[in-house]
DNA sequence: GCCTTACGTAACAGTTTGTAACACGGCAGC
DNA sequence: GCTGCCGTGTTACAAACTGTTACGTAAGGC
């Protein structure tokens, strides 16, 4: 029930074919074009909400093709490389590429990327459509939203204070997706400000009263939920 | 089932509808308006306890259709819009805005800010709207507004005291919306104050005579009525 | 390897909340 | 009036919650 619309720019057919495919799958609207020219016209016809940008097309040239729409419009681009060589990446972001990602990938990472991104521009619908109705599976745990339980994969119940229980909210709002320390907080708190540790000690708690391995840190970034969440149908 | 209605004026219709699918989730009465017109309009047709509304209406202008609306008639107002910057949002708040937001927005803090301005506006339906004969039912217990009788999930009898019927009362009045002390003091004692740890002390009782989980508290806040509330057809 | 920085977390302190126990007052019955 | 009972607010203390600090450790950069 997403409405994102996203223009996959790729010239290679297999791999096309398989990305829209799994795209599609994930409730994403998938355009392809096989080159500048038809990306152009894509652009054109209809709405996008984002494109993925392949760096190699064949006799075109994908950076300069990233320049080329940014100039005339704003949509958020991510680029797609099969060479990760830190050049290119920098090219890449110097032309105004909203992320980058390098083949092969992972497709859930890529899906995370394309969340953040839609995300960040501001179109993206969040789980919380789903939040408050039925309960959520993550990695064998569960979370009713509406009786703001935890359930243990043994079947064990945790009870998580409110604000751990908000955090994990947090997270599951946002599953594969790193989260800045800022984010969390402005996340939690309604309104501004986030400083000192407090975070960090937040989530060390949620930590220890789940599975420490379902929130994994992001070095130098912050914290993301390591595991896929899918809605259970509400009983 | 909550009986705050809410007016979304919003031009785009993709935000719209998710929008008002997020919104009508979170148990409020949802109506769309997609232009000046069409607001006017559903503001003439039925009540309205408070207005969403975009500050971009494509031909139309949100900030004056603001003022309108707020030389009219007394109606809580959120601003929404695309830009932040601070002039447009003094220019929304000049003209009467309750509240204003910048999208892209957090659905929570969204919530959020609506609640509160419902709260201060003390708009929160009171059970006078309701069927005053009917009973209503919420989480499995039923709450008989004629003979002040409260049933338990199992069939059981419970019986309150004065003080605590009265209590449930106003949860029921306004579920799933937290209450602070003083303004649970406030409808309970139909004059002021609120001292000392009454309140508590009054939840906890109505806690222990029905189910502890049907209150939760909001640390720092106050309390929330957990479960949704249904009216039954007078029998 | 060493050095710098970021992170994990135990311990602590300040608040807030839950609740048992008590106190007070009205009221029915004697 | 006296007495016991019930409903209600007050108090006091324990427990829970949450941010802060400090220090040890891990992760990268060089």
């Amino acid at each position: 029930m997403s409405l994102h619309r996203l223009l996959l720019v790729e010239d290679d057919t297999d791999m096309a074919t398989m990305l829209a495919a799994y795209l599609q799958r994930q409730g994403l609207y998938v355009t392809l074009a096989n080159s500048r020219a038809s990306a152009l016209a894509a652009l054109k016809a209809g709405r996008v909400d984002l494109i993925l940008l392949d760096v190699s097309l064949g006799d075109d040239d994908g950076v300069a093709l990233c320049a080329e729409i940014r100039a005339a419009q704003d949509v958020p681009i991510i680029m797609v490389s099969a060479l990760s060589a830190d050049h290119q990446r920098m090219a890449g972001y110097e032309v105004g590429a909203d992320d980058y990602i390098a083949k092969p990938f992972n497709p859930d990472l890529l899906l995370a990327r394309i969340r953040a991104v839609l995300r960040r521009a501001g179109r993206a619908p969040s789980l919380s459509h789903r939040r408050r109705d039925g309960a959520l599976t993550f990695q064998g745990w569960r979370y009713d939203a509406r009786r703001d339980e935890v359930t243990a994969p043994g079947g064990w119940q945790v009870s998580l204070s409110s604000r751990e229980t908000k955090l994990l909210r947090v997270f599951l709002a946002n599953p594969l997706i790193p989260l800045t320390r800022e984010e969390i907080a402005a996340a939690l708190d309604d309104d501004e400000a986030a400083e000192g540790r407090a975070i960090d000690v937040l989530v060390g708690r949620l930590r220890n009263k789940t599975d420490p391995a379902l929130i994994r840190t992001e070095r130098g970034t912050g914290y993301v939920l390591t595991a896929e969440v899918t809605a259970d149908e509400p009983a």
